[in-house]
DNA sequence: GGCTTATAGTTAGCCGAACAACTAAAACGC
DNA sequence: GCGTTTTAGTTGTTCGGCTAACTATAAGCC
């Protein structure tokens, strides 16, 4: 066995005390929260991460969004079905290679960038209302240290 | 047009400046690590947690599972479904209130218990990994000042 | 050229999360 | 007692995230 004894106190009774699971509750109510406001857009958690992108990069393969957002293919072809079906977005077959699809925004798609703006600018104030400047940095430091360790345990 | 310009820096750009950017992508890292982690039991995200709390709390109804892991009741009612499928959990209807299901972990359901507690240890390891005292503690600051905010736009 | 490998995208199936609508039973109030 | 409200749980639907399997095309290699 490899496994210390002593220092697996609070592993088993969710009491909190780890960073998984603060982690976990945090990202649950800051995602429901971006639910709740991306509501009177009539988009969900996500779309509107993709429409931000194409609204920044302009139009771009799939793939391209794919690695912007750190999503996968699946998801992405998903996502932008849906968008498209809703108008937001606009599909075209690439003239220079046939295997991508270049994603563009539409008439309609672009419209929803002031709400969307405004919505991600609420849920920014939300999310650190009432912290103080010196808390408000710490927790960024906090976040970019824990996102440097996990992505270096992915590779 | 009604859009301020020079408030909306880093909104759109999705830079990375934005603390709602980086719960977003370090929740995703943590839980794609955690799904990998967690593919040797067979049990899918969320589910681990479930067990966790039966094994700690013991034999309960769904609605103290709901309130525990702060889930709702849908969620829980599909995913002890899936668990009792596996015939990890037990589902007996109560004697007082008719209402009212327990759910109990089976013999097969503590016989993943090691396993899951040393998967969910490995998590941690990982997630804080290389990361000073100084760091870790202000990680865990940072988490819980973000909780008690997002729990607080909740009510 | 022709074979192999890498890349772009899709589809199907699993999962959890969220919302709405529903059933059944308990608790409350008069 | 009886009607209203609350509570416990289920079901349906839509969504994102993930894996696996697949098609089609491009790029690399001999």
């Amino acid at each position: 066995m490899d496994m210390p004894e002593e220092e697996s106190k609070q592993v088993t009774g969710l009491d909190g005390g780890s960073v998984s699971h603060a982690i976990f509750r945090v990202a649950r109510l800051h995602k429901s929260l971006a639910g709740r406001l991306l509501r009177e857009t009539g988009l969900h958690p996500g779309q509107e991460l993709v429409l931000m992108t194409l609204w920044s990069g302009g139009p771009q393969r799939q793939v391209d969004l794919v690695a912007s957002l750190e999503s996968d293919a699946p998801t992405m072809t998903r996502s932008i079905s849906r968008l498209e079906k809703s108008g937001l977005v606009r599909r075209t077959p690439s003239l220079t290679d046939r295997r991508v699809m270049i994603v563009e925004v539409t008439e309609a798609g672009l419209a929803l960038r002031p709400k969307v703006d405004r919505m991600w600018s609420e849920l920014e104030r939300l999310t650190i209302e009432g912290l103080s400047e010196e808390q408000r940095s710490g927790i960024s430091a906090s976040l970019g240290l824990l996102e440097s360790t996990l992505e270096s345990v992915d590779r």
